[in-house]
DNA sequence: GGAATCGTTAAGCACATGCTTAAGTATCGC
DNA sequence: GCGATACTTAAGCATGTGCTTAACGATTCC
């Protein structure tokens, strides 16, 4: 099993690839499939399948194949994770651990709202 | 130039390793030199310094040499972009252009108080 | 059934990462 | 000045990353 610290190893260096964040920043409009996703890139599929599958391992995104397509979606679960952790380091950076606690509130609120 | 993504390549990047962001959260604490952040680890200063210089150029800290002593410290604006993004996608994803745009307003905010 | 489509696996290659040890340099304290 | 302190540089090494091409597998369409 993974811990927290592993869990956003994996989110952040998914995150660091200007190819890897296209596709997440692609996917939260909508689902799409593998080669809807490397249509626009000059990229040959065995690359672009490498990039989704790291992603999938850092829990970004999650994708199902049905007949000879496999459909991408994001998870946003491990995307709040990251944005919790840096939410964390301003807060107390910001010396204020009560507004963390509210942005906490405020992010497991919207979670359950959307996820 | 870095244009910003490239920027937050080096940002994410910088995040992705536990050392890296072991450093992150113990200098938005208080500032510290690089003895301090080496001695709870089981590293060589070389490896430390490694992991630094990458904070560095990442734009995440920033350190100054007095002496024999250097002094590092965090920048939060790097920070700031990386947690940017992250938003920038959850606003998408919940459907919610205005919240965002609130979202930004309020980040630029604190930065000016704080940085 | 055979061709086109969508994805997958495997092998290989150039380069980056994350450490190490060994050997420097620059300051500080006496 | 001289030893201790605080980095810093250089070299080397195992492993990981990000691509490629070539070949294979599984559906779908006619």
């Amino acid at each position: 099993m993974l811990n927290d610290s592993a869990r956003l190893d994996l989110a952040f260096h998914a995150l660091a690839d200007p190819t890897r964040r296209g596709f997440v920043a692609r996917l939260t409009r909508s689902p799409a499939t593998v080669s809807e996703l490397a249509r626009p890139l000059r990229m040959s599929l065995p690359a672009v399948m490498q990039h989704l599958r790291l992603l999938e391992a850092s829990g970004l995104i999650r994708s199902e194949k049905k007949g000879r397509v496999r459909t991408c979606r994001v998870e946003p679960k491990a995307l709040a994770a990251a944005e919790l952790w840096i939410g964390e380091q301003r807060a107390l950076w910001e010396g204020r651990l009560d507004r963390f606690e509210t942005y906490v509130e405020e992010l497991k609120d919207r979670e359950s709202r959307n996820g």
